[in-house]
DNA sequence: AGTTCTATATTGTTGAACAATCTAATCTAT
DNA sequence: ATAGATTAGATTGTTCAACAATATAGAACT
């Protein structure tokens, strides 16, 4: 089950509408609650409106789309109870990559990797590039359970956070200060202390859910709907 | 997110479907790697074979199903790694639902329940009920992290660990001896005793993973492929 | 026996069509 | 004029027939 195609060759049209779609969502092309008919999504990606469906049963089965019968298929528009629910479930299963971190393992070097890259972005004030590090940090950090189904699991609430990002306006912030304590949690999990880990994850996670939240109702009140 | 039709009255034709092969699928009517044909499977269930695509995509994204570009969609084969897998990923969870337990939680009520008809099945030597009851009331469990998200996912999981069920013969024995574990393991939580919650709770994990584990490998040694 | 080639079957996708449902505008009645 | 019922239009759910692209199985060949 590990394996991933490392250049994502698409196979089939409709996967590759799927991908496409996927990407216009975490960047906020759309705007949440936005209805996507079919006719109008199927002419503008040039599908076929049969094959649109299959994209649009796949894209709802990863939560970035709310299939609703007989109503048709909206962007999700998640709220501040869906910002909650998604950061607890992220202290939930890193909690647990925290319990399975072992000195030395695979996760870790990639973990080390990706936060040397957002350093640099951040040196080259590469906002979007450290925004995506951070997130592929925190994925790998996951990697430590060793688990494809919750590397799966987590990719899919992950998937979910980046569609909140796009909703959002000043995305720059919220990833600055979070580079330090990214650095601080992985020292910790390198020199296998896990409660002093456990302590770093809480803190980070609980400043990014607070700073997420703002951020939203900011955008919400610029934008009530 | 939290409206949940209380009668699951199907209104597509492909959910209702999907729902049927679900619960073939986790009774066992299929055997694992067997290939459904999409011309074969649209006649047997009297649907087109685009709306059968459709359910296709639904199942797969459930991982009860394995889709293979151009050579269509198999029966999952859960192997002993996938065993291994979703207990490691039960672990997590389930233990954050440990960490989120606290006196007096509405999902504390349901597991009660839950384990006294598990315990009054058993009795009537009624052991399917006994298997349902005592996934249901793992799931309950899970509602302590008060989150849609991880319900969620310890849905698909606890799915895809029914259709390694539905592979075996003697599922009788599975849940036997669990009933009293579960019992302790809900007291603890119960009485606020987190720790022993924990342990409780590796220890159910730890004997039903072996057990799974050894039944299986007799199912594929009865029936190679 | 192993390989290549060919014929067949299956998947991926399309377009048109129709019933069922929803939406919005119109029309009534108070 | 506002509230509610009615109707017309649009959208979704689904089917069918067809075709290209790919995979599978079998035959022919070395």
């Amino acid at each position: 089950m590990t394996h991933q195609t490392a250049l994502p060759a698409e196979p089939s049209r409709a996967e590759a509408v799927a991908r496409h779609i996927h990407g216009l969502l975490i960047a906020g092309e759309f705007t949440p609650g936005e209805k996507l008919s079919e006719h109008q999504a199927a002419a503008r990606f040039g599908i076929s409106r049969n094959t649109l469906r299959e994209v649009f049963r796949l894209l709802s089965s990863q939560g970035l789309v709310t299939h609703i019968p007989n109503r048709g298929v909206f962007v999700a528009a998640p709220d501040a109870a869906d910002v909650v629910d998604i950061y607890r479930a992220r202290a939930v299963i890193q909690h647990g990559a925290v319990r399975a971190a072992t000195r030395g393992h695979p996760a870790l070097g990639r973990m080390r990797a990706l936060s040397d890259q957002a350093h640099d972005a951040r040196g080259r004030d590469d906002w979007c590039a450290v925004g995506t590090l951070n997130m592929e940090f925190h994925r790998a950090m996951v990697g430590l359970c060793d688990s494809p189904r919750l590397d799966a699991a987590f990719a899919l609430i992950l998937a979910e956070l980046r569609l909140v990002f796009g909703q959002l306006d000043d995305t720059a912030h919220l990833h600055d200060a979070y580079i330090e304590l990214n650095q601080s949690l992985l020292a910790a999990l390198e020199a296998g202390d896990g409660p002093n880990a456990a302590r770093r994850l809480d803190e980070y996670l609980r400043h990014s859910e607070r700073a997420v939240l703002s951020a939203l109702e900011r955008a919400r009140n610029r934008m009530p709907r």
